[in-house]
RNA sequence: GCGCCUGUAGCUCAGCUGGAUAGAGCAACGGACUUCUAAUCCGUAGGUCGCAGGUUCGAAUCCUGCCAGGCGUGCCA
């Protein structure tokens, strides 16, 4: 639809062109919106006003001279208005909004569904938390914005991995099996120090039951730290497992584990060092190796071999992206903690020194949740182990509040997760509100039945019954979402979707209360009602499905 | 000190990349269930868009300077 405006807007200026009626040849950047107003018309342009100062011309003046020039063959354009200091309204057919109608009907659950000739592939990386302990509701925010946001591309025609990336060796790991080994010796009753850095929860002392039922003690003795290899990979597998299963049980699925182990392994971060160094990216300095980001944006070096010959997280990373741009990614998104901001420029140098173009990596940021019990902030510290893990927040609250409670926000504002207003099955939990619509109308449609009258398809009624003018607003709204769900992707905003959800909900609750779908004497009328509620279950559903939130056909 | 994010109704937040009279929900107040699900709806009230300048036809949105909060600024991850 807005396709078609556009191009009838560009065929307009080129006749005004052709014709010496402007004289601009470059259009600057303009929009083509829906208006917020109804009566500035069911798309507004400013175009003209854009090309005023470039015309000397006044905005009024020359929004008249490509609005007598506009052709309309599709005949979808029912008048064109010139408003204000000079937008042009354009006011479409209730012709073309009920074959917009039609469409949904015919496209059901693909309704909305890009499909390109040739898809892009992108990578959307997110969670990657290390796994030493099990994730809290931050991660839980990241997660299901990664999973929506991976959902909401393959609808507009990206081809989408899905990727965690484990930060399974390293000092953080070390320390991880040292804990679990001192809580193991604890179980012997061997009186050992817990130094305060090290993991404090209670899931190292079930760890360290769990090594002691099976192997007794057999790991007992330690000489030279022989022993805490074994520690460190049971215990970061095991961690691993239970943020499987924590993440399976929210719904968020990846298609791919990647271990940073393993790029050692093969001799990645060996090779990029090498390539790095070779083209003069790396150097030598106090006995470390350094990469010179700061000729790439970054406010300073950073070190990626430190000077005990040990390598940096960074080190680790730079050869984890170029692995990512080798599997032939066109786009490659990483989801982080809001915490770890100042690691983007010296990321953004990486993708430069590896001749990546700016677009080809973006990197999303997700602020932090303050997770609240009725209205009072509920006292965290990681330190001492003591958090609400995700794993309670989702049993506790269930997968759909939780998920849809978590995509309320735009991801870089901050965001107050309060457990008892998600487990609150009323009003104020806008969860229910959207699935409650759904409910009802799968309601309507088993009542209907009951009735013997089904879901009829287009052809079969006649749209022109819908007269009023809630109909035609839903409708429109109906319309608008594949655009809605396109600007969600470009702009890599899956809050948009809730939004438009409340919005259409909030839409059908008010006619439901205003009109009867099912009217005893008019079943033609009924028909078409209907098939209109049919249609905005389908976008509903839709939307909840993005969302991996269900659609429940009763509550 | 420097950098990033945030500041919009009493509270929690939208505001579609600069548009027309700034919008929701909650909380407050008043109404609607013998009728397809009242987990709903209708109505009332609520604003110096942190402050001050600037850019232009036009600013919550862009620029500069302040103020406030959060985060970052490791040869940690």
């Amino acid at each position: 639809m807005k396709k078609q405006l556009t191009e009838i807007l560009h065929n307009s200026l080129s006749t005004c062109l052709a014709d010496g009626l402007i004289s601009s040849k470059e259009i600057p950047l303009f929009f083509l919106e829906i208006p917020k107003d109804k009566g500035h018309g069911d798309f507004a342009t400013n175009i003209a006003m854009v090309l005023a100062s470039l015309e000397k011309k006044s905005p009024r003046a020359i929004a008249e001279l490509i609005a007598n020039n506009i052709q309309d063959p599709g005949g979808i354009v029912e008048r064109v208005e010139i408003a204000g200091p000079g937008f042009i309204n354009f006011f479409i057919k209730t012709e073309h909004w009920l074959d917009c109608l039609q469409t949904i009907g015919e496209q059901g659950s693909s309704y909305g569904r890009i499909n390109p000739e040739i898809k892009k592939r992108v990578q959307i990386e997110f969670v990657s938390a290390n796994p030493t302990g099990p994730l809290h509701i931050g991660h839980g925010r990241g997660a299901v914005i990664g999973d929506t946001l991976a959902n909401i591309l393959e609808t507009v025609g990206y081809e989408v991995v899905r990727e965690y990336y484990i930060n399974d060796t390293g000092n953080q790991i070390n320390t991880l099996g040292k804990s679990v080994f001192i809580r193991y010796q604890q179980l012997f009753g061997i009186k050992c120090k817990f130094p305060d850095e090290y993991y404090q929860g209670e899931y190292i002392f079930e760890l360290a039951r769990e090594i002691r039922e099976t192997y007794d003690d057999h790991y007992l003795k330690n000489e030279g730290g022989e022993s805490i290899p074994f520690f460190s990979s049971y215990a970061s597998r095991r961690v691993l497992e239970n943020i499987k299963l924590d993440l399976k049980a929210f719904g968020v699925r990846f298609d791919n584990w990647f271990s940073e182990k393993d790029l050692f392994e093969n001799k990645e971060v060996q090779k990029v060092i090498e390539d790095f160094t070779a083209k003069g990216h790396f150097y030598r300095k106090d006995g470390a190796l350094w990469f010179k980001s700061s000729d790439l944006g970054d406010d300073k070096d950073r070190v990626v071999i430190k000077g005990d010959g040990t390598t940096t997280y960074f080190a680790s990373d730079i050869a984890y992206h170029k692995n990512k741009y080798e599997r032939g990614f066109d786009q490659v998104i990483d989801i982080w903690g809001a915490d770890h901001h100042g690691y983007i420029p010296r990321m953004k140098a990486v993708i430069q020194a590896m001749g990546k173009k700016q677009e080809a990596f973006r990197v999303l940021l997700v602020q932090l949740v303050n997770l609240l019990r009725g209205g009072k902030p509920i006292a965290m510290s990681t330190r001492e182990g003591k958090y609400v893990t995700l794993h309670e927040v989702v049993a506790e609250v269930g997968k759909d509040a939780a998920r849809y409670s978590l995509l309320l926000r735009r991801s870089d504002s901050h965001l107050d997760f309060d457990l008892e207003l998600a487990k609150e099955k009323s009003e104020n939990n806008p969860v229910y509100y959207v699935q409650y619509a759904h409910a009802r109308i799968c309601s309507i449609i088993r009542e209907a039945k009951k009735q013997h009258l089904e879901v009829p398809s287009f052809k079969n009624i006649d749209a022109h019954l819908l007269t009023l003018p809630e109909e035609l607003e839903l409708i429109k709204q109906l319309a608008a979402f594949p655009g809605m769900v396109k600007g969600s992707a470009d702009s890599l905003e899956p809050h948009r979707i809730t939004f438009f959800l409340n919005q259409l909900a909030s839409k059908f609750h008010s006619y439901y209360n205003k009109h009867r779908v099912i009217s005893q004497d008019n079943q033609a009328l009924s028909c078409c009602r209907l098939y209109l509620i049919s249609a905005i279950r389908i976008v509903i559903n839709k939307g909840l499905n993005l969302l991996g939130v269900g659609s429940p056909a009763s509550m």
